[in-house]
DNA sequence: CGTTAGGTTGAATCCTCTCAACAGCCGTGG
DNA sequence: CCACGGCTGTTGAGAGGATTCAACCTAACG
């Protein structure tokens, strides 16, 4: 690093310090020294267009980024020329993780809207978190969990109908919009049906039918892509259910 | 650890040298020396019955294991009483990477056969990564792969049929045993077709049947769990199809 | 102001699920 | 040794849900 003998309270160190989604992609508990440390290796911020892409698929991994405003999502093509939503990614996640393994990005990040993210360089980071045992296991931690809690979630849903699925996703949408601070009743999802479909599994018409059925049964309350979570625990109960009819005791 | 001083080529750490699996547990290009130390921290392996659990969801994680023979599964039970299949190990896979981030094993992992597994101290394992990077890269790398492949895997199997599904799992399936030295065309899966039907999210009569059409087509012969796969450029032309009617340009 | 992408709605088709009945295999226990 | 129940696997019939295809509507944008 060229900064190197920087204080920690220089310019992009100070970025993290302020930043108030620091809880969700830094350990808790560093030390004023180990933070510095950190923010000597954060890069300035990209600023995204909506539409703009942030990484190729296929490109070769070489940074991590950090969701700072706005909002992203993966979109991989597979051998078959079908292209699907593979991830969505909201303030405070981290970009990449799945990509260390092959060195390669999985897939093309594309802003849904005016984003901005901190670019991460993993050579440093891994260099680091040799040095830093709880950068490490914070690090661990985030891949790990990511990887269990999606695991679960789409074995649940290979078996679910589309009124589940939506709930479901729905819901995991409104907690981590809770987790950050925001309203977990009411948000903006920038995707449009057929994000939401390719993500689910599900057709546009079907995410736009079952979206109007909630509707009428006054569960949530949409306009464009305005939702308003009206009855969660009813929503709760649809997305745990498998939709089916009872298989008889 | 109490065997601090012992020699790399002693009982445990040849338990590893010896074991044609290395390759893919271990990082390759260790030093016989690191070899040595990283046998060490290796327990003797456990021993597993058929239908015997190797741990139970929900307790603390300590251990990562790595399957020597045989094959388990694991299981995991959601929030709505009902258990899913949530991931197959055969020879030479890492058991608990996603169990790392929650501190809790996510879900219970039972033998589907007579199987052993080497147990793994993760704190050990931990430690020890900071000091080798090589051992520090081929865990990320392991636990990346892993993470990426499952997430596109899934999610191209949320829009398939039961025909694509079946089929992409069985590929999977063979790949992993061509992998790992065995014949990629015929192989012993322990599972039941509630477990295959559980893991893909299809009921088991649609498996039976599933399983039922491939044979009258000639694509695979199967014998209760024998599974021969003839026609695999045919299977793979099904995994990679959805399955359902052409959507017309 | 026309074009395009996104969204809604309807009708028909097709796939998978549910339910039910039955065959085979295995271990237990009489 | 055989009977028994339980587990696994197979097959059939009917119902329900998601998809495909088509038409239409709206909002955004050059």
């Amino acid at each position: 690093m060229a900064n190197h003998g920087k204080r920690f309270d220089d310019s992009t160190a100070s970025q993290c310090l302020s930043c108030y989604l620091k809880a969700l992609c830094l350990p808790r508990d560093l030390t004023p020294e180990q933070f510095g440390t950190l923010g000597r290796i954060v890069d300035a911020p990209v600023r995204l267009d909506k539409r703009e892409s942030l990484v190729q698929q296929g490109a070769t991994f070489s940074h991590l980024y950090a969701v700072r405003t706005g909002s992203l999502k993966q979109v991989t093509d597979g051998a078959n020329s079908e292209t699907l939503l593979t991830a969505l990614y909201l303030p405070g996640d981290i970009i990449g993780f799945d990509s260390i393994g092959s060195g390669h990005y999985s897939g093309t990040i594309v802003a849904l809207e005016s984003s901005s993210v901190c670019r991460l360089p993993f050579e440093c980071l891994d260099e680091l978190s040799s040095r830093m045992p709880i950068l490490r296991r914070h690090l661990q931690r985030n891949i790990s969990r990511t990887m269990q809690e999606e695991r679960l979630r789409l074995h649940q849903l290979l078996s679910r109908t589309a009124e589940a699925r939506l709930a479901y996703f729905l819901l995991g949408i409104s907690n981590r919009f809770r987790q950050r601070g925001y309203s977990p009743h009411h948000f903006r999802l920038a995707m449009s049906r057929g994000d939401i479909g390719s993500y689910l599994g599900l057709t546009h018409e079907t995410v736009g039918r079952t979206l109007a059925a909630y509707q009428a049964q006054r569960l949530l309350y949409v306009s464009g892509r305005d939702y308003h979570l009206l009855d969660v625990t009813r929503l709760e109960r649809l997305a745990s259910s498998t939709g089916r009819r009872q298989k008889r005791a």
